[in-house]
DNA sequence: TGTTAGCACTCAGGGAAAGAGAGTGCTAAC
DNA sequence: GTTAGCACTCTCTTTCCCTGAGTGCTAACA
C-alpha cells in the first residue's frame, strides 16, 4: 500500500470517527490536504474498496471503513494520542487514593476510564489471584453464624458468613482457627487446592463429622466469588453512540453487560495472556452482541503474572488513538501500583 | 362515580396495561361485556374525559388513563392478584437461602424481583442500619494497613482497609482493639455518634496524636457506605417497555439509575417512613426522570423501625395488582427475615 | 331520561411520487 | 498519472393522498 493510499485510508478513518457519517471524496480534499483533486481520491478510493480496506453503504453515499480496514489503521496507521497533562495527573491521584479494597477499586476505576473515554469500561479480576494468605479468621456472629475472613498480601480482603449445621461446632472454633491459621498463613493462594485443604483436614485430627464441614468451609471462604470478580462502569454511554440508536442493538449489547461470565468471557477471548494491550475489531470477537464493538484490552501484571484485564467497550468507530494511549498507562500503573501493595 | 363507569375506566386501565395502546369505545364492548352499546361508553368515556380521569392523545384515537386515572384506580379498583403458589416458593426459598451478607442479599433480592416482574427493581438500606455492635476487630494487614471489621446483629458486616499513618501505631493495635470492644461491643449502632467517640476515646487515655487517628477510623468504619446501600436490578427490562423506545427518555431514565444517591432520593420521596407500601404515579414523584413511570415502593421493619426501602420501578402503564401483591408478600417476608436473625 | 343507531368529521399512519442533494464512475483532455 | 466535466444512481425529505379507527352529535327509540 503506498503512502498517499495510507493516508487517503487515514483520513477516510479519521473522519468517520469524528463524524460518524460516510466520507467521501470531496469531504478529504476539503478538511486534509493531501493535494490532490477529489477525483483523484476517488481512483484511491475506488481501489481501497476493491482491496476491502472500505465499503459503500450504497452506490451515492460515502465510503465508511471495513473491519480490515480499522485493522490496517490500529496496526499500521494510527497515532497514539499523548493524554493530557490533567489526565495524567488524575489517574495517577486516582492510584496514589489507595486501593483499599479491590471491589471499590475496580469499580471506581472503570468509572474513571468510562468518564475519560465516554465509553464504557469492562474489568476482570481472575479467579485466584496471586498472593499469599495474610490472615484467616473465624469470628463467632452468633451461635449459628461465623464469619470468615481472608485477607491477602494483594490487598484482597474476601469474608462470607457461613451457617454453622450444629452448635456443638462453634465451641471448637478457637481452637481450630489456629490450627487453621498456623497452617495456611503465609502459604500462597494459588497453592490451596482442594486436595491440600483435604490433606490438611486429616493433619488436624478433626472429630470425622466435622471434617467436611470445615473443608465446606474453607472451600467457599477460598473460592472464586464470580459476582464480584467482574465489573463495568458507563454503560449509559453506549445511549449517546449513534451506532446504538437502535434499541435492539441495546439490547444486545445490555444483556451482555449485564451477565457477569459473558463479559468474563468476552474480556478472556479477547486478550491472550501475557499480551499488554490487544485491539478487537468488530467481528474479530466471536461473542454475541458486540458485532459493531470494538475492544481495548490491556492487561496489568504483578511478578509478572496477569493480576486482572481491564478494558473499553466502544463502538468499532471509537477513538483508538486515544483509547489505546490511555489504556496502556492505566495498565502500567495498575502494575506499579499493585506490585507496590505487594511489599 | 357510578358503577359503570368505574367498569368503564377499569376495562380502559386493564386493557391500555395489557396492550400499551389508546382503548376504543368498540374494544370495550366486545372485549368487557359491560351490556351496553358503543354509543353508551363513548358518552361514559366523555364524562369520564371532562372529569380528568381519561385522555385522548389525539381526536381520532382511543382513550388512555390519565396520572389521576391511575391513582383513582390504585385506590378504589385495583384488585390485588394472587400470587402462584411457584412465585411463593421462590420468594420463600430466596429468603431461606440465607441472607449471608447483606450485599449480596439485596442485590440478590432485587433481581428476584426484576425476574418476577419484568419492571426494574431498587433498594435502598438506610444510613445506619438498627441492631448491635457484635463485634469489632482490628486486623493488622501489613505495617501500614489495618482492616478493621464490624459485625452488627442485624447480619451485616462492614470492613474497610485503612492506611495506618505511623508505624508506631501498629504496635499498639492489640490493646487498642481491645479496648474498643469493651466499651462498644453490645451497644446500639444508632448511639454511636461522632460525640459517643470522642469521649470514649478521651476515656481510653490515649496519646494525644493517636486520638484523631482512631476517631477517624472508627468514624470511617461506621460511616454509611454511600456507595454499596443503594441496589438495583433488571434496569435492562425497562428496553423491552414500548413507552421507552425512545432513546431519550431511556437515557434520562438510566441516568437516574446510575446515580446511587438520586435513586435514594426517589425512594426517600415516594415513600413515608412508617408507610408500609405506597404508590407513586407518573409526576406524583418530584424527581427529573421518571415522568412517565410508577413506583411501588414498599418499608419492611425491624422492631417496629424501618430497616429498608424496596421498590419496582416501572412504566405508568405497570400491573399494579400483581406488583402490589408482591411487593406486600416480599416486604412482610423480609420483614420476618430479618427480624428472626436479630435472635 | 337513558340508550342506541346512524352519520359526518377528524386525524395519525402508510405508501406513492417527486425533487433535492450527495457522491460516484467514466471519459477525455492535460 | 492527474484532473475537469458530466451523466447516473440512490437515499432522504417532503408532499400528497388514502385508509381506517375512533369520535361526537343528532335523532329516534324504550
Amino acid at each position: 500500500m503506498d503512502e498517499r493510499k495510507k493516508r487517503v485510508l487515514s483520513a477516510i478513518i479519521n473522519d468517520y470517527i469524528a463524524n460518524a457519517e460516510p466520507v467521501g471524496s470531496r469531504t478529504i480534499t476539503k478538511k486534509y490536504d493531501l493535494g490532490v483533486s477529489p477525483a483523484t481520491i476517488r481512483n484511491e478510493m475506488s481501489d481501497l474498496e476493491d482491496e476491502g480496506y472500505i465499503e459503500q453503504p450504497h452506490t451515492s453515499a460515502g465510503r465508511i471503513p471495513s473491519a480490515k480496514g480499522y485493522r490496517y489503521y490500529v496496526d499500521h496507521l494510527m497515532r497514539r494520542e499523548r493524554l493530557s497533562a490533567a489526565q495524567l495527573r488524575q489517574i495517577r491521584e486516582f492510584m496514589a487514593s489507595g486501593l483499599s479494597e479491590m471491589d471499590h477499586f475496580m469499580r471506581a476505576c472503570c468509572n474513571m476510564i468510562s468518564r475519560m473515554t465516554n465509553y464504557t469500561a469492562i474489568a476482570a479480576i481472575p479467579e485466584r489471584s496471586s498472593g499469599r494468605i495474610v490472615n484467616l479468621q473465624l469470628l463467632p456472629v452468633n451461635e449459628r453464624q461465623v464469619l470468615t475472613i481472608l485477607l491477602t498480601s494483594s490487598g484482597l480482603v474476601r469474608y462470607k458468613l457461613l451457617d454453622l449445621p450444629s452448635l456443638a461446632e462453634s465451641r471448637e472454633l478457637p481452637l481450630l482457627e489456629q490450627r487453621l491459621q498456623q497452617a495456611l498463613v503465609g502459604s500462597e493462594l494459588s497453592a490451596v487446592s482442594t486436595e491440600r485443604l483435604h490433606e490438611l483436614i486429616q493433619e488436624l485430627q478433626l472429630r470425622e463429622r466435622m471434617q467436611e464441614q470445615v473443608i465446606g468451609l474453607l472451600e467457599q471462604t477460598l473460592a472464586p466469588e464470580e459476582s464480584r470478580r467482574v465489573f463495568t462502569g458507563g454503560v449509559m454511554n453506549m445511549l449517546s453512540q449513534p451506532e446504538f440508536r437502535d434499541i435492539d442493538k441495546l439490547k444486545g449489547l445490555f444483556s451482555l453487560l449485564d451477565e457477569d461470565g459473558r463479559v468474563k468471557e468476552l474480556l478472556a477471548k479477547a486478550s491472550p495472556e501475557d499480551s499488554v494491550l490487544t485491539v478487537t475489531i468488530g467481528g474479530e470477537i466471536p461473542v454475541e452482541g458486540v458485532q459493531d464493538c470494538s475492544l481495548v484490552v490491556a492487561n496489568y501484571f504483578v511478578d509478572g503474572e496477569r493480576a486482572g484485564s481491564i478494558g473499553v467497550l466502544g463502538p468499532t468507530r471509537m477513538s483508538y488513538g486515544r483509547t489505546v494511549s490511555l489504556m496502556e498507562q492505566i495498565a502500567a500503573e495498575l502494575s506499579r501500583t499493585m506490585s507496590g501493595k505487594e511489599k
